[in-house]
DNA sequence: ACTTACATGATTGACTTAGTAATGTTAAAT
DNA sequence: ATTTAACATTACTAAGTCAATCATGTAAGT
């Protein structure tokens, strides 16, 4: 399962602000960019495509940046990994005679099932769970 | 979940010699080609890994051709796709502080599942029953 | 010998990925 | 009004991957 760069930086940078969420003070692209060693320059393009889908808006000018204008409850990382990485799920009912492709549809629809189950705010809750237990504790 | 053109054609002709098996008789590079379309000029850089895997061997010259020395039962689906496409399994334990990182290990799990229970004996089942059951009747 | 078929390494063209660079726009702070 | 901090957008590019071809060699049956 390769996850692209710009997939994981994506997801990245939507954790950062659903834990932000709901606080409305905006955060900067150098912040999310520097939290989680994400280039500076390579960062917009993707805050930009993820404005578009309707996930995130900006305020320009000083003391501007980055929210969530959708609840994380309901952003589904299904629909984030989608749109980054074309995972091209199978769901086209032909090519009936092809074994092969029809378990190329399985391992799809497993993946489907995977990531439709999650969202940010399951995401948000593992991560605080996360910080909670430090490392040298396991 | 993208499979590469390599990774396809490895199991369409490990299918193609395991609907053979247990027939001794080598089939022919061309002839596997042609059943399912893949480049003629391509196909031998594939079976020759798939020597290298120990999975089938060749008699060369006249009536030269190639054979499964394995049963079909005891070649696993995910030890094919694994090794033409990176699957690159995260397996490492580290990486503790990221939750994305565990969720993309999740998904290589799920995927694992998936592959590592299908061998070229069920697969060959299933094309059976696919070409039993004609296309208008359904 | 001659033909058929596998073996193997080099090369290529198209495409994708992961960025960088340059320039423009907006709005707050002074 | 000017400066400054921040987002917006487009163009560009270096590196890598993928799918396939080419060329040449080796082996074996007739």
């Amino acid at each position: 399962m390769k996850v692209s760069a710009k997939a994981n930086y994506a997801c990245k940078a939507l954790l950062e602000l659903a834990l932000h969420w709901p606080n409305t003070e905006p955060v900067q692209i150098s912040t999310i960019a520097s939290k989680h060693r994400i280039p500076m320059k390579f960062l917009p393009h993707i805050l930009i495509q993820l404005k578009q889908l309707g996930y995130v808006d900006s305020i320009r000018g000083q003391k501007g940046g980055y929210g969530l204008i959708k609840a994380p409850k309901d952003i589904k990382l299904i629909d984030v990994v989608n749109h980054f990485d074309d995972l091209k799920l199978r769901s086209n009912p032909g090519k009936r005679e092809d074994v092969l492709e029809s378990i190329w549809q399985g391992a799809d629809e497993t993946l489907l099932n995977y990531f439709t189950a999650l969202d940010f705010e399951e995401i948000v809750k593992r991560q605080r769970k996360l910080i909670k237990v430090p490392m040298y504790t396991i």
